[in-house]
DNA sequence: AGCACGCCGACT
DNA sequence: GTCGGCGTGCTC
């Protein structure tokens, strides 16, 4: 028998199946999507392995060295899964594999030298780093030079070999229990044992008591009848105790309750949205469904009980949520109606817990997984339903390789299992839009808020007025009017601003001059903490200039608000005000995002000042005012994506504002009152907004009209990057068909990261079957110049985003 | 991606 | 003469 192997070589010349031997006494062992060590060349290396067959066309192949996996970590779908992603996002078939595994099973294995020479006749070099043991770590040899060459010799004459040596990542955690020997609970143990060893009757007489049949984590017993481990070896060593060890997990909700609250009667639109995707859960159909309901519509009670349903039909679910909302509240919702079926998969969770969790949902222990991106990847294998929350969120599409789209691959896995696919937003994307206006997916509309909540009041003010009146603040009058009604009424104050730091930049006023960043072409943004000017794209960071490099000048001023300066201006026009203020300069530390709310949440402040992440998610009955207060900071971004971002940012924002009892008042502030992306999020009006961006993606040849790919070249040379880049445009211009449309080479809007000049060419296309092959065969053409030279040719299907 | 093989310049 | 520089090519 043979295996068909993927290798562990991420590069495009190992990018196929290596075959290889399976020894006689591995062959029951050995399955697809198992992880097996075999010989490459000099070394040994990593695989999957992708299929088991009969025959080979080689000649001569090696055999299988070692089996690694009691159980295959890939399933036959993912295998073949991985296949797709590998092709539709231009990535070598093992990097779609290993994106699908936790990071922790990626056993990365370590070199080691064995030495058969007595370590007295070792040359001096090397004694130090075997020091009296007949092994070493090739790494720490290789770091002198007289080692390595003395180690080079030694391998040459064969007295030293190198060896591989698996190191086991994945730590799995175990805890240490004991229970009572077969027939010898309830004796009289101080007789047995005798009235000296008082320590041990105690142990013996209180886990008869509680664990008489069962065993009992070694701790417990400790603690509750106070002995010592000593005591418990003892027993075990006198055979009144078997020891045993059970695998544990690292449950990082352990120590929370979870109450089920009342679950909701369903309203009349739920219900309407819930029936097609039960229907096709029965029907075990393959069934797209777009659900389109306004915030505080109740999307999440429609996934909740959709779940139910799948849970009856005894199978799976996997709820995608972006990063950002993968709250604690989010989680509690789950976990409070379906207890310990569900596993949690999210990035803030340590490598051995997405390990552990990951591994519950490989034992068949959970049936529901709720997680971010790449939990679209959990392996189950009766799946009866897939969720996309907040559908059109940018973040689903991973940003290096695989570049793939959550949505895509859980469409994929939708059709594989012939279950429904729900994709909910309040906004949709314009592309899943498109697809349910023309009957791709099933368009299913929740328009009215549960509870008779009114939508909230918007108010746009056009800031432009403000700064005739000399009003240069970040507040509108009315604005600041409202927060301070709102602070005499104890009710709570929502301020969205997206963009971190003090200012946005500073600049001589003498001038001119602006400092930016000397290995990206960015400006630096002046963060108060430390009065320092810090890059966003590489983190450079230098002290503020106190007077201008170019002409000495001591005018230095900041331009533009940021988070920081906001608060400080609060502080300044409302000094009984608490603020708290939330980005990624105050969230960075493990658990303080979550601190945060959870203190704005019990009232300890009357104002959440902060970016994006405050914009999702965010439900306290208590917020009253929503001020959004520059709309248009994303709107004049190169991007065409930019007006409905902007749309679906204002919607998320004022979704925050009376979602309970009382009403809710949003003020929107802007410079372009007019632009319909503002005009349309006023009125709360998706359709108009989609009816409007439809015919701005048309004329300019767009998604859902045309499909997109990126392709980024970049290199430190300028020159070399517009070369290429040029031919590159030309290939493409020569093979592709005339309908397809190559925009460019031009300098990418970010001309340089890292001291790395960026070119980009764009194709908008409808259909070009060859694409991929053409690509491929690029990628062929350019991998001497990219393996030896430091240039990256970057290709990204469906991008998300252009810088 | 590694890693060995191989063919040319400066050293004991 | 040899050590070691890194160009070239292969890995079942």
């Amino acid at each position: 028998m043979y295996a068909k192997v993927i290798v562990d070589v991420a590069a495009a010349r190992t990018d196929k199946a290596f075959d290889y031997l399976i020894p006689e006494e591995l062959e029951e062992m050995v399955h697809p999507g198992m992880r097996v060590m075999v010989p490459f060349g000099p070394r040994s290396i990593q695989g999957f392995v992708w299929e088991v067959t009969e025959h080979t066309e080689l000649t001569r192949v090696k055999p299988v060295k070692e089996v690694l996996d009691p159980s295959p970590v890939l399933t036959g779908e993912m295998l073949e899964l991985g296949e797709w992603i590998a092709e539709e996002t231009v990535c070598f078939l093992i990097t779609a594999y290993q994106s699908m595994v936790p990071s922790a099973i990626r056993a990365k294995p370590k070199k080691i030298i064995r030495s058969n020479v007595e370590s007295t006749n070792l040359p001096e070099a090397l004694k130090p780093f075997f020091d009296g043991k007949n092994e070493a770590a090739w790494d720490d040899v290789v770091q002198t030079k007289e080692a390595a060459s003395a180690l080079k010799q030694m391998t040459a004459d064969g007295s030293v070999m190198v060896d591989y040596l698996l190191k086991d990542k994945t730590g799995k955690k175990v805890t240490r229990m004991v229970r009572i020997e077969g027939g010898k609970a309830d004796e009289d143990y101080s007789r047995i044992l005798g009235a000296k060893a008082v320590k041990q009757v105690q142990a013996m007489n209180w886990i008869s008591r509680h664990y008489a049949d069962k065993a009992v984590p070694v701790r417990e017993v400790q603690e509750n009848a106070r002995v010592t481990s000593g005591v418990l070896q003892a027993l075990i060593k006198k055979g009144f105790l078997l020891e045993e060890s059970i695998e544990a997990y690292r449950d990082p909700y352990q120590n929370r309750v979870f109450t089920e609250s009342e679950r909701p009667s369903l309203t009349k639109q739920q219900e309407k949205a819930l029936a097609p995707v039960q229907n096709a859960l029965w029907k075990q159909s393959y069934e797209p469904c777009l659900l389109h309901g306004v915030t505080g519509s109740g999307k999440t009670e429609v996934y909740l009980r959709s779940i139910e349903s799948v849970l009856k039909e005894g199978k799976e679910a996997i709820v995608l949520v972006p990063e950002i909302s993968l709250t604690p509240q989010m989680v509690e919702r789950f976990k409070a109606r379906f207890g310990s079926e569900v596993a949690v998969l999210h990035s803030a969770l340590s490598s051995g817990e997405k390990y552990d969790e990951w591994r519950k949902i490989h034992r068949r222990e959970v049936k529901v997984v709720v997680g971010a991106r790449s939990a679209v990847f959990a392996p189950f294998s009766n799946l009866g339903l897939l969720i996309i929350d907040e559908e059109h969120e940018g973040s689903y599409k991973q940003e290096d390789h695989p570049r793939y789209h959550a949505r895509q691959v859980a469409l994929w896995r939708g059709r594989w299992h012939s279950c429904p696919v729900l994709m909910g937003s309040a906004t949709p994307s314009l592309e899943s839009y498109a697809r349910a206006s023309r009957n791709v997916y099933r368009l299913l509309e929740m328009p009215k808020r549960v509870n008779e909540a009114v939508m909230p009041e918007v108010e746009v003010m056009d800031m432009r007025e403000e700064l005739k009146k000399g009003n240069r603040s970040a507040f509108s009058e009315q604005l600041l009017e409202k927060m301070q009604d709102r602070l005499e009424k104890k009710e709570q104050i929502v301020l969205f601003l997206n963009r971190r730091g003090y200012s946005t930049f500073v600049m001589c006023r003498s001038c001119g001059y602006t400092p930016s960043c000397p290995h990206c072409e960015i400006t630096l943004t002046y963060h108060n903490t430390g009065r320092r000017l810090k890059c966003h794209y590489c983190g450079y960071g230098e002290p503020l200039m106190q007077t201008c490099p170019d002409c000495g000048s001591e005018h230095i001023r900041f331009f533009g608000t940021g988070t920081q300066k906001v608060e400080e201006e609060i502080t300044r026009l409302l000094p009984e005000a608490d603020v708290i203020r939330m980005d990624v300069d105050t969230t960075s530390r493990k658990g303080s995002h979550e601190k945060l709310l959870d203190s704005f949440r019990k009232g300890e402040a009357d104002i959440l000042l902060g970016t994006q992440m405050i914009a999702k998610g965010l439900d306290f009955p208590k917020i009253t005012l929503v001020g959004v207060l520059a709309a248009d900071t994303m709107l004049h971004l190169p991007d065409f994506r930019a007006p409905e971002r902007t749309f679906q940012l204002l919607t998320q924002v004022s979704g925050r504002a009376g979602r309970d009892k009382l009403p809710g008042e949003v003020i929107v502030q802007t410079y372009t009152p007019e632009h319909y992306s503002i005009q349309h999020a006023k009125w709360h009006d998706f359709h108009a907004f989609a009816r409007e961006e439809m015919v701005q993606r048309k004329r300019g040849g767009y998604p859902p009209y045309f499909y997109l790919t990126l392709i980024t070249i970049a290199h430190e040379d300028a020159a070399k990057v517009m070369k290429t880049a040029a031919r590159i445009a030309d290939l493409l211009r020569k093979q592709l068909s005339p309908e397809a449309r190559i925009l460019g080479p031009t300098v990418s809007p970010i001309a340089r990261i890292k001291d790395r000049y960026r070119y980009q060419c764009m194709i908008k296309y409808k259909n070009e079957p060859e694409l991929i092959r053409i690509l491929n065969d690029l990628n062929a053409q350019y991998q001497k110049e990219m393996a030896e030279e430091n240039l990256t040719i970057s290709i990204d299907m469906e991008p998300q985003m252009f810088m």
